[in-house]
DNA sequence: TTAATATATGATTATATGTTCATATATTAA
DNA sequence: TTAATATATGAACATATAATCATATATTAA
């Protein structure tokens, strides 16, 4: 047991590795992948994604919920629509980045 | 009903998509990313890990496995221990981008 | 060889998660 | 008002996941 020259450990307090989690969380399952890529290239109603996605309506609404307490999407009314589209830069170009590294390893 | 001026909408295909959200499923759980986190730190042994972090050994062994099988970590052996450290330069970046994002906001 | 130490792993269990179904709510048109 | 359409939501269920326990494996020292 050689733990020598002890380094000045840094730990993450509890709320940073909440959050932190979370965010990570929203892009961990395909379900939402599918449905932020989608409202990457144009803000969708909640019957395109379902439509576009062959996702039933109750599925889509439970995951834009999700996504909306994370604040990754927004959404706004037209009638009896409700339109969603991205809201979170920082995470969307992670994705992003990620998809690119994905397709190219 | 207004889906007027119809994109020409890309899908993520299968692997990419298992790919990704495998990736992010990592960086989802708090125990994963506090491992992560010391191992960006130094390269540590099981043990230093389970003591530093207050974890099972077992649970640690677990989920380095988890970590190895994507390829996140590595690892060495120095006679009985095994020494295990960062592997991905992308998805530490990654990491350590949203844990200054998140103690940012 | 045996004992001691470090790590890995299979099985079990408790909890978390995603989907579905049924239904509620909200808006608009008739 | 009622009917039609779009979306939201609670409950139930099936599956996935993480932690724990017990034990197996591997290395070194005696």
């Amino acid at each position: 047991m050689s733990d020598s020259t002890p380094i000045d450990l840094e730990e993450l307090d509890e709320e940073t590795l909440f959050i932190v989690t979370q965010t990570f969380k929203a892009l961990s399952d395909p379900t939402r992948v599918r449905i932020l890529y989608l409202l990457s290239q144009q803000e969708s109603s909640v019957s395109h994604i379902s439509h576009t996605l062959s996702l039933q309506q109750s599925t889509v609404s439970h995951q834009l919920r999700f996504l909306k307490n994370l604040r990754l999407v927004t959404h706004r009314r037209e009638g009896t629509s409700i339109y969603y589209s991205i809201d979170d830069d920082h995470v969307m170009r992670m994705l992003h980045q990620t998809i690119h590294h994905a397709q190219h390893d």
